[in-house]
RNA sequence: GCGCCCGUAGCUCAGAGGAUAGAGCGUUGGCCUCCGGAGCCAAAGGCCGCAGGUUCGAAUCCUGCCGGGCGCGCCA
């Protein structure tokens, strides 16, 4: 795909350099606002006007003599204080339907971690979010040229884990099988809180959660917990989620990071050992250095009884992830449903399957976990490596609130992705037998709805946004959503299927036939490359999203757009021979785009809805 | 108290210093004798939280204030 803007920037500062504008000023080229003359214009002139001494009007109608007009370009004028540029639709079209450029390999390797859900209950819609956004963005980077490694976090020795396993011992509960496992484990958890609030048996439950996190630390109960993590497995992959490797916490203990950690920390100067005062004991990290405005800047990293804290395993997880640390071994752990095989770490895995040693890490982690996340940059940075902390990004979203109220998965106040999943494709496949009932696949296309409707719901807006999860909002087909942008791809897809059977398909195009119709479709689907590079850069898909739903409405106005005496403007397969062709290359470029974008945001894009 | 994030149309949200601030939902009125109406067209609806500042130019950058969310454990 031509590069368009790119082209009239250069243009923009040759014109500027022959001004005699010694210093280098900034090009900025934009697209025009919809009832301005011209496809894309320049401000540069307003920039310009105080070092010239000249008003910027003048010096725009300068640059626009001087401009160099690029192939396909018609002219160059002055607009109030901007230059604008008038591309020839035809060549715009041209420009709009070439190749998408295949993905140039940066070489960058970048590990995002996402998902880290407790081994122990199902996945609700507070997971939804973490899952979606983490997902999209793996696949952005990845589209973008890098090298990306997709890791999920398994917490094995948690105290939430511990709490599911002791309580399907303290209740004698044996599986009745028919159900999801992950769902039926959440609700012995749940069973247990309850029972935790009378304090009498708190303090016997406390024991006994004690008891199983010892038998959990030294690897004895992997089995029961992976038994649970096979069954979170399944709704991640519906989701259309997939990974290249899973750590186990325990593994990362008994392999030593942890220890590896402490004694890198340990010859900086910021790790101390006091003998005295609150922290008599303990192993603490002092960030004063680092870290403003903090009430207390120490940090425990091992307890005085000898017990590491979370940070400090955080802390050596992250140190991994950034090659400072080896020693993780790995094994093969299923093939996920593409066909990608999925790694695990294992005690006796081997060392040599390259996970981990990253320049850039990127940890989908909610907002409140914030500061925790501030900490293990802060430990690069303590350890001598500030470049590397640059480049750990916490990617921190707003938590998801339930029509109104906080999540809470001990309350059970909490609807499973599960549900939520079965909803959607209800609504959906509901939808198809009304509008289409003659659909070869209606369940297989009604669960690709349905996801896409959620994930789509939970990508469109700034992760640091607070949203809430209200079922009338997220299982919406309609309007801002992911089914309206897949019913747009269909329905490029149901044109471009037509046009085979017609016959026409391959006919050739004369652009010269273009008309002022294209004109929108095109300008937006030039700016594709663009959208995908800012989600990249800002590392969130909403930018991708967003983009998304412009464009399938400007194709929507452009199928839909009729001439002032009101028949059809834009019939493709009824067009003359030569703009039929033109337009079945703009409406083929559409869905590769659709195709394409919802692909990144790890949302199916069915032909036929 | 200190720190981080948010405040844009009735509601939910886009707008990374540039042109008259844009969508969706909702409201009102239109469009299926062409290829998909999960669609399209139009109307109404805005002191961009408030007050200063920087700039040729501010929803966007800076400062202060107001309102909301979150965080500040030898929990994870």
């Amino acid at each position: 795909m031509r590069d368009l803007k790119a082209e009239l920037r250069a243009s923009v500062a040759e014109a500027v350099g022959s001004l005699g504008v010694d210093e280098p000023v900034e090009v900025v080229v934009q697209p025009t606002p919809p009832d301005k003359p011209g496809d894309f214009g320049s401000p540069v002139a307003f920039a310009l006007a105080r070092r010239l001494r000249r008003p910027p009007v003048d010096i725009a109608a300068e640059l626009a003599r001087r401009a160099p007009l690029p192939a396909g370009v018609l002219r160059a004028e002055a607009v109030g204080g901007y230059v604008n540029f008038t591309v020839d639709p035809s060549a715009l079209l041209q420009a709009a339907t070439e190749p998408l450029p295949p993905p140039a390999a940066t070489g960058r390797r970048v590990l995002v971690e996402h998902t880290s859900v407790n081994p122990n209950k199902e996945l609700h819609v507070g997971h939804l979010r973490n899952v979606a956004l983490g997902d999209a963005v793996g696949r952005i980077l990845a589209y973008a040229g890098h090298a990306v490694q997709v890791l999920n976090y398994i917490d094995d020795t948690g105290r939430q884990v511990a709490e599911s396993l002791f309580a399907l011992e303290r209740y004698g509960l044996r599986d009745p099988g028919g159900h999801k496992y992950d769902h039926w484990v959440g609700e012995a958890y749940v069973r247990l809180h309850r029972e935790m609030e009378d304090p009498d048996r708190r303090a016997e439950i406390e024991e006994g959660v004690r008891r199983v996190l010892h038998r959990l630390e030294s690897g004895e109960l992997r089995a029961e917990v992976e038994r649970i993590l096979r069954a979170q497995l399944d709704t991640m992959w519906r989701l259309g989620a997939e990974y290249d490797v899973l750590v186990w916490e325990s593994d990362l203990v008994r392999a030593g990071l942890l220890q590896q950690a402490l004694d890198l920390l340990g010859r900086t100067p910021y790790v101390l050992r006091p003998e005295a005062g609150k922290y008599a004991g303990a192993v603490v990290l002092d960030t004063s250095s680092f870290v403003q405005g903090l009430e207390d800047p120490y940090l425990v990293l091992v307890r005085s009884d000898g017990t590491a804290t979370y940070p400090a395993k955080d802390i050596a997880f992250q140190f991994w992830k950034m090659g400072l640390l080896g020693g993780l071994g790995f094994v093969h752990f299923e093939d996920q449903p593409s066909g990608r095989p999925l790694y695990t770490s294992h005690p006796r895995g081997d060392p040599a399957l390259g996970f981990g040693g990253c320049e850039e890490t990127i940890n989908v982690i909610d907002a409140t976990q914030s500061y925790p996340q501030l900490v293990v940059r802060t430990a690069l940075a303590i350890a001598g490596r500030p470049d590397l902390a640059e480049r750990a990004h916490h990617l921190a979203y707003e938590t998801v609130t339930l029509e109104g109220r906080r999540i809470s998965g001990r309350r059970g106040h909490t609807v499973s992705v599960d549900e939520v999943l079965d909803e959607a494709r209800r609504r959906a496949r509901a939808i198809m037998a009304e509008k289409n009932p003659d659909h070869p696949d209606p369940d297989f296309v009604a669960e690709q709805v349905g996801v896409g409707a959620i994930r789509f719901a939970m990508v469109k807006t700034e992760p640091r946004r607070q949203i809430d999860f209200r079922w009338e909002q997220a299982l919406s087909f309609e309007g801002d959503s992911g089914p309206y942008v897949q019913y747009a791809h269909a329905r490029a897809a149901s044109l471009l299927r037509r046009a085979g059977e017609a016959g026409v398909a391959d006919e050739p195009p004369d652009f010269s036939q273009v008309t002022e119709f294209e004109r929108p479709v095109a300008r937006t689907l030039l700016d594709f490359p663009q959208a995908v590079a800012d989600s990249a850069a800002q590392r969130t898909p909403h930018v991708l999203a967003q983009y998304l739903l412009d464009l399938a409405a400007v194709w929507n106005a452009y199928y839909n757009a009729r001439s002032p005496d009101g028949t059809p403007a834009t019939s493709v397969l009824l067009a003359p021979p030569g703009l039929r062709g033109a337009r079945l290359a703009l409406v083929a470029q559409v869905r590769e785009v659709l195709r394409t974008g919802l692909g990144l945001l790890g949302v199916p894009a069915p032909d036929e809805m």
